[in-house]
DNA sequence: GTCTATAGGCAGATAGAC
DNA sequence: GTCTATCTGCCTATAGAC
């Protein structure tokens, strides 16, 4: 990793490389912070300024990087959404069976809500009416894609026997995404994780009737 | 109703009185336009000048009724969470049996969504960081009050054989309100209010195995 | 109760030097 | 890439006339 940092600039005066490159990507840092803040305050309760200071570089800085709001907003949810497929494929590679699966879920979620933070997509959902377009695009699109990831495993489940439910299998994960987003709206304010382990065992538990 | 109106002003002059008055309660009104762009906008989605434009008043007046934003957001919550009081007493009074309870319960969220608006506490709770103190217990206190009318509710269908569900009340209770939230978040960046109402169906059925 | 006028601040954004 | 400096606009809020 360190070399890879360093051979991004090869033609650094040696005074340059006397101490480590203050940090790599600057671009990614600033998507860290944004982030952190987005699911955090939300798109309209964070500001370029808030970035810049927990940087320490200022707003213009930000500007070279992202040209607007509305771009880094975009660039925050592709970025997001693309780690969230990362996770998914993951599961389907490491997970047992379908109930492990389910659980490898359930923990994404959860992990989110111990940092104190809701779903990116799901705070965005609530401030939809005011994004920029190119925002909304990305935002619907990951209930989708969640949806559609989670169709296919409780279909899977339903098959070997290990679930067992009667409606059709999108319509169960539609529950289970819009269950799990709400169970993260409802426990955050209260930082109450076990408020939100509790819906979402409640949740799964009428896959397993 | 104008009659009270009418006696606020006892001693207006006989122009004033020549033609009915503008309106009744302007802080009323003020509250009804607030309340419907918080529920669509959200808490930091919109401004004083955003209510003033819609009543054709000045920001000035504004303050005069609420002196600052905080204040008005309170009045917003208490008024909502009043009303929804009143729907779950009207509920009580006249639903039939439990099942007829619970799908008046969910046509309350049907019909905020109908009006492509978002729960208004449940939009406040994906703002919970950035909102005035004096707002966020009134947040909390919302989830608290439906959590246990529907842990009655559910109790009473348990003991009465129209439910069976294998947790404590107060779980199941937490899974439904938390779950209508989310299938609210997740259903109207889509105006789809179907998806919702499956969301809503696949929940209850969850008691009722 | 509603207005005009305005303060004071912070937002997102740009130009241009280094 | 990062800075200083600045613009423009909107925001919440207040003073004081009517």
């Amino acid at each position: 990793m360190l070399v890879a940092v360093a051979s991004q600039t090869p033609d650094a005066s040696p005074i340059a490389t006397t101490r480590p490159r203050k940090q790599a990507n600057t671009a990614a840092r600033i998507l860290d912070v944004a982030e952190r803040l987005v699911q955090i305050r939300g798109y309209n309760g964070f500001s370029y300024g808030d970035v810049a200071a927990q940087l320490r570089i200022t707003t213009a800085s930000l500007h070279y990087h992202y040209p607007g709001k509305a771009e880094l907003g975009e660039a925050l949810i592709t970025r997001y959404a693309a780690r969230f497929a990362d996770a998914l494929a993951a599961i389907d590679r490491d997970a047992a069976d379908t109930l492990a699966k389910l659980d490898a879920y359930v923990a994404i979620y959860a992990s989110v809500l111990r940092g104190r933070r809701m779903c990116l997509c799901g705070i965005l959902a609530a401030e939809y009416e005011t994004l920029p377009t190119s925002m909304r695009r990305v935002v619907t699109r990951f209930f989708d894609d969640n949806t559609t990831w989670l169709t296919t495993v409780l279909e899977q489940g339903r098959r070997d026997g290990s679930l067992s439910f009667d409606v059709p299998a999108a319509d169960a994960a539609n529950m289970i995404v819009s269950g799990l987003e709400g169970a993260m709206l409802v426990a955050r304010p209260r930082s109450d994780i076990e408020r939100f382990r509790s819906a979402a065992r409640c949740l799964l538990a009428s896959l397993t009737r």
